[in-house]
This record gives structure tokens, C-alpha cells and sequence, in this order.
DNA sequence: ACGTTACGCTACTGCTCAGTAGCGTAAGTG
DNA sequence: CACTTACGCTACTGAGCAGTAGCGTAACGT
């Protein structure tokens, strides 16, 4: 659906405050009303765009290349929510409205955030689980899924400029797989 | 300053959009004219309280307790801008401000993020130097020093309670320490 | 006593933006 | 062809909030 995609980009550029109704019907070439006759607000128009999105492929099927590595970078190069830098774009703009509605708050947490970390979890159970890495470092797990998303919201916040890959790769090698002692 | 702690202290509850003149002067008991009147504008104030709170004090004395990893701690238990706490929410809050204006998001980069940052990197970077971590590990001082103001943030917009210490200290053992190969 | 400075108060302007009213029109469906 | 459904358009209301006008008043120094 064109109008809920739009939604999500705009709520990429800006954020939920700075997103408004006019601008959504002005991109999408929809007339207000006709928004506001499907979605009765803004919030429950944000909501559908979220719920539209539907869930990272990763959650059913994780990837599995061989290397602890290579499914972590395999996850940050996901193509959901339009790849890398759209989808941390949505995580950004979507944070300011956890502050709006506890609703809205309960939902992004639920359907975005915390699948996505999840997905790090898991990834490093298993590995775990192989063997790949020593059983030792179970207790990190937790803290450990959080530092993707954690470190490159911050960049995002803080340099607003697109985030590099190169970025990305290094936390993975100076920090997560550093913590894991793998050499 | 009265009007300028308040300011902050109103910028860590709720964030730079939301934060009003009127409830400043509410909060003060001085009328919105006398606000009006020393700084011109809602920009001007939080530049003013921002200035106020001045530059960590880690910055000219750094912690020297003996390790990397009491040093790390002691610069999360600083009392700068109230406490881990109070510090946290204002960074929280100025974030959002940074979206509303280039100025304010410079200044706050400038004299407030950016200083902290550097900290860390100061502390990890003198640690290589001792001789307390090995060289091998120059390369991800960087990457590294950014993950306890990522974490935190991250943390306290996700989850909007308060930040436990535990969850400093496993930042600290369970990431940074471990990916600094630190048993 | 007198002027100056700083503050308080009430009331207003002006803008942005969510959400609404009411009317018109094209396109499908029987 | 009538009827319904969905959309477009212009214009409005109403709230929140930054910033202003104008007047009154206490405190101060001289």
C-alpha cells in the first residue's frame, strides 16, 4: 500500500512529531480526508504502517553461513524495511513516539525492536550451541544482542549523516566478536 | 542558577520539544516575561543551561584508581549533571533537540557528547599505554569508547525506566573489558 | 523623594497541525 | 439507469505553544 510506505518514510526523514498528515497526503497524492477516513489518527495511521512492514524474515529464517560472523553482518544487510539504512531510520524516527503513546510504545517494542534483538540472541545461543564459540560467555549474551542496535542508533542520532558499512563491521569485529574471544 | 537547573531538570523529563517556557516559569515561580526577557528565545535558554552545567570534571582529572575497569566505573558514577541518572535523561532529552536546530545540535555535540566520549577514549587509550591492555587492541579503542553512552541511551528509550547499575557493570565486564581480552 | 532596574501579571498575536464539515464527482454494481 | 462506495477539495475548528504588549509594583541606590 503506497500510503503506508510513505508513512514510513517519512517517519525516516523525519520522526512521529515532525510527521504530518498533510505531508503524507501530499506525497502519496491523496486527499486528507481520504486518510483520515481509513485510519481515524495519526497514530493508528503510524500503526498500520508499522503492522504493514510485517516481521523480519530472520525471525523464521535465520541465517546460517557457516560463521558466527557472517550471520551477524548477514542480519545488519537484511532487506527488511528497504535494507540497512531505511530500516534504522524507521527504528530512529519511531523511538520519539514511544514518548508520545504508551500504546504506540507497547507495539513498536513488541513488533520492532524487540524482534530484532531477539534475532541477535539467537544467533549467538546457537553459536554457543556449536561450539563455535566457548560456553563460557552465556552470561554476555543478553547485553552482547543489544550492541547492534544500540551502537549504530547512537551514530545515527548523534552524526546524522548515513551510517558506512564499515561502521557496522566494526563493531562486530572490535567489539561483539571481540567479547566472544574469537581472534 | 534556579531557572537553568530547572530548565535541565525539565529536559530530562520530558525531551526539547515538549519542554515549555511556561512550565520553566511555573516551575521557577517567575513569570514567562522574566524568562523572555534575559534569554529571547527557547533556543537561547537551553543553550544557556547547557553552558551552565559546564564540562565533565573527568575531562581535566581523569580517574587513576588503578584499573581500567574502576576507572570505567567511576566515570559512569560521576555526579556530573546530577548523577548517572539525571545525566542520562538529558542526554535523552537533548537528542531530540538536535533535530530542531544545527546550532543546538553543535553545541550539544561539542560540549556535551562529544566530551564524554572522549573520556573513555582517553582512559582506554592510557590503558594500552600502562601496558594494562595489549597494543593489539589500538585499533578498536574508538569503536569501543562509544559503547556505554550507545548502551545506556539505547537502554533508557527502549525501556523508559530507570538504568540499573548492574547494567553498567555488565556493560562494562561483559563488553568492553571482554573485547579488550580482560579475564 | 526620585529615578532606575528588574520583575510580575493578564491578555494578546501568530503559527502549526490534528481532526472535521460539507459538498462535489468519478467509477463500479445491480 | 439509479444507487452505492470511495475519493477529492476547500474551508473550518480547536488545541498547544512560542513570543509580545502594556501596565503595575517592589527594591535599590543617590
Amino acid at each position: 500500500m503506497l500510503i503506508l510506505t510513505s508513512t514510513l518514510d517519512l517517519l525516516a526523514e523525519k520522526d512521529y512529531e515532525r510527521l504530518t498528515i498533510d505531508e503524507v497526503a501530499a506525497r502519496t497524492g491523496k486527499a486528507k480526508t481520504t486518510l483520515y477516513r481509513r485510519w481515524s489518527t495519526k497514530e493508528d495511521l503510524v500503526l498500520a504502517a508499522i503492522r504493514a512492514a510485517g516481521r523480519p524474515p530472520e525471525e523464521d529464517r535465520p541465517p546460517d553461513l557457516g560463521s558466527l560472523r557472517s550471520d551477524l553482518l548477514a542480519v545488519i544487510d537484511s532487506p527488511w524495511l528497504g535494507g540497512p539504512s531505511r530500516r534504522l531510520s524507521i527504528f530512529v524516527g519511531l523511538a520519539s513516539a514511544t514518548r508520545n503513546s504508551k500504546r504506540l510504545a507497547n507495539i513498536v517494542r513488541s513488533e520492532v525492536t524487540e524482534p530484532y534483538v531477539e534475532i541477535y540472541r539467537r544467533l549467538l545461543h546457537r553459536a554457543v550451541d556449536k561450539g563455535e564459540i566457548s560456553k563460557n560467555f552465556t552470561a554476555s549474551v543478553p547485553v552482547l544482542a543489544e550492541v547492534i542496535p544500540a551502537m549504530s542508533t547512537h551514530r545515527l542520532n548523534t552524526s546524522r549523516e548515513p551510517i558506512q558499512r564499515d561502521f557496522f563491521v566494526s563493531v562486530v569485529d572490535y567489539v561483539i566478536l571481540a567479547a566472544l574471544g574469537v581472534t
